[in-house]
DNA sequence: ACAGGCATGTAAGTTGTTACATGATTAT
DNA sequence: ATAATCATGTAACAACTTACATGCCTGT
């Protein structure tokens, strides 16, 4: 449901079309809430429908614009600070630890050297979005920069950990690659069940 | 497409049906990868449709046990070592952050404080949980582990964000509730664009 | 007898992705 | 002219959630 909100929240700094907020989707809320071109439209319109949002303008090549309506505020600060955010997180990434047991262990070392490498380079380009707006004032960037401390402090983390779990790698080294031997692996798992 | 690997990954440990394969989805996969039984099944049908799974035996109440082929596990093995993780991810905790100004500053270190406290109470559990498991050995919990500690660093990191942030407020608290004035957001957001 | 756990399946609805389709306006 | 950007919409499909539906087996 959080498309809803985030479009919401957008249109509270002021009116703005579908393709205005698309750029946002696609800049500054990226890596927290992407959407597609295709979902936003489609959204926009049941938002108008229910009256949370209407056209204010229509401007030439058919661009609408949307304002937030007094409900749609309402229903904003609702969800904002009455409706718990979602705490499980999927993770393909951590899904593959799960099973790096699968694969030679140079293979899982790999991976985990990957993870860590890519968070620097995330982090990185993190730093370099902070330095671009660094002279920007504004107090609607202000709860921005609190997301993007986030993001720094997130990148740093993975990479302390990626970097700590193949320490622990290395530190038993002789771990043969599990599922060679299918019987074997079959009774473990009775014994954790 | 993730559901497809968590099964054949829980596959590669030896035969189970869906229901067995359900209780770990609900058990140590449930803040990595859950998945309801609804999902599940359908998703067996179709990896045995494919061939990366096999019905194996099938027991009392029409229980039918599923194992691995080869095509599944040479499946497995490349989506471990040669697909990407995916990097975004969708977050509606800071989603809200980036919109918090649209609420009164109390009600946004209110929000903050709390999930400062919920991480610590995840913090806790996973804590827990690590010294249940702390007594068995074996393998196959071995990279579990690394997905734990994973978890008890994320946690912290967001702790230590969440009071980091309600400091930085607190640092500036005479910066009053923005969409007061509408038509004054409206200029902010042009010299923003 | 019956409660609780075992075990599977289907249906309806929402959300999200990719691709297709169309056309207007602006700057070079 | 024509390329880039502005601007919206639709269709098909995949992933996920909630609810409905059924029935067997085991222990008390």
């Amino acid at each position: 449901m959080s498309l809803k909100h985030a479009a919401l929240g957008l249109l509270s700094r002021g009116p703005a079309s579908g393709y205005d907020l698309l750029q946002t989707f696609h800049g500054s809320l990226a890596s927290v809430w992407p959407a597609t071109q295709s979902q936003l439209y489609g959204e926009l319109g049941k938002l108008a429908e229910a009256k949370l949002v209407e056209v204010v303008s229509e401007g030439a090549r058919g661009r609408k614009e949307y304002a937030l309506t007094p409900a749609g505020l309402a229903e904003l600060r609702h969800w904002l600070t009455e409706v718990e955010p979602t705490t499980v997180r999927r993770s393909d990434m951590l899904l593959r630890v799960f099973f790096l047991n699968v694969v030679e262990p140079e293979d899982a070392q790999e991976f985990l050297r990957r993870r860590s490498e890519q968070s620097v380079t995330y982090h990185n380009e993190l730093l370099s979005i902070q330095e671009r707006i660094s002279g920007e004032a504004g107090p609607l960037t202000e709860y921005g920069r609190l997301t993007l401390e986030w993001g720094l402090r997130y990148t740093t983390m993975q990479r302390e950990w990626a970097d700590w779990a193949l320490d622990q790698l290395a530190a038993k080294p002789q771990t043969e690659t599990e599922t060679e031997t299918q019987a074997e692996t079959e009774t473990q798992v009775a014994t954790r069940a």
